[in-house]
DNA sequence: TGATAAATATTGTATATACAGGTATAAATT
DNA sequence: AATTTATACCTGTATATACAATATTTATCA
């Protein structure tokens, strides 16, 4: 049999409504979207419900509600990212000079620390891959990711020479919210010589921890 | 004559009495809030009423509700900053070895490019303050605040031998929101003069700008 | 005593109604 | 024609009521 819909009460039928009309375009930003009283005629609903959907949506900053004039479909809120980094991978990839190398990519146990910040459990593997980027095969920058493996189970599975694990992930689960960390941290010997770093004292290198949420 | 007191609509003044026995630990983290009838009874409103203050305050995070059970006051969602950096002038003014020398306050007219920033208009002026942040009398971090005057009038006037701009501007305006952008950059010859870098070629410096919302 | 069933409390959805206050349009007046 | 006035419309607040779905508590029965 087929799958059976489940049933939405009708001040979210009316917000899909709306929202599909903003989404394909057809209400662009300053549109005057349906009254109340217009929107209780169109669903046959009460003003109260109809005045819910719109409500929802104006406290979500989808629409402007402006007494005496009307509902309006708000200017599209541009997500300004908190932290805004120049990207070097990004940029040899659009110089054509991007290449990589996966150092590993498998299932671990996650330490303590890795845990934590993720809210994993200890005795539950987690994916992890690690990756330098070169750019005209010059290292400029190593990487280690942990993944939620019910998340993207597949990601231990995908061929990583074209795509970065970045990119693959940012295709199956979009990231929503991240937080960064910055630090100045010493490299490990290994780091040090997948980086290419010959002199001692001065190589601080820059790490960024960023948590990503999908 | 006194001020006259806003007159604020009724599922407002519930939800400040619900807000006060939150922020003053009357009723922690768990505790169960009147429901919705019982708010009936003590503002004498209807249930529609009580359940907008309720259902405002949920939508907020301040309080979780489940049907059959209750409404009950959240976990005290601990605002994370998405941007967490070791601050180095903090580190020193705990070690007590913290100084700084004020190289400008004054008000001026803003470049293009910051009154941009600022959503400011290029003849309106600005307050700008420019220090270089000590430890143990060694240079560490050099600044530069603009300031909007409407916020902040008594922003030239102060005194900052002993408190920072910072610590004075978190003081008059606490910041609720900031944006962060990273940058490697090239000193200037003041800067690095006033930073004490005696080297040429090495001296590429880490530059964050940030703006912040109050 | 232990399991089951009924009653009660609580939130979720929805309706119909009422009045206040702001905005824009149409009509009337000067 | 320009200004003022009246009207209609729209959102904001508020009430009283009804029924559904879910938890908890109480009462009942084996």
């Amino acid at each position: 049999m087929p799958a059976e819909a489940i049933k939405l009460p009708q001040f979210a039928l009316i917000k899909q409504y709306i929202q599909d009309h903003i989404d394909s375009g057809a209400w662009p930003a300053g549109t005057r979207t349906p009254s109340e009283n217009e929107l209780c005629s169109m669903f046959s609903v009460s003003r109260m419900t109809a005045r819910r959907a719109l409500q929802e949506l104006a406290d979500q900053g989808l629409l402007l509600r402006a007494p005496g004039s009307g509902t309006f479909v708000a200017e599209i809120e541009q997500l300004v990212p908190s932290l805004e980094i120049p990207n070097i991978v990004d940029q040899a990839i659009k110089a054509g000079s991007y290449s990589n190398r996966i150092l590993s990519l498998s299932a671990i146990t996650p330490s303590n620390e890795i845990a934590e910040l993720l809210h994993w459990a200890i005795d539950r593997e987690i994916y992890q891959a690690t990756v330098v980027h070169l750019d005209k095969d010059q290292p400029i920058q190593w990487q280690t990711i942990y993944v939620n493996p019910d998340l993207v189970p597949a990601f231990l599975k995908q061929n990583y020479a074209k795509v970065t694990p970045d990119a693959y992930l940012d295709w199956v689960a979009p990231v929503t919210v991240t937080d960064h960390q910055l630090e100045a941290v010493l490299p490990t010997p290994v780091q040090r010589r997948e980086l290419g770093l010959i002199a001692e004292g001065s190589a601080v290198c820059m790490q960024l921890n960023r948590r990503c949420w999908s």
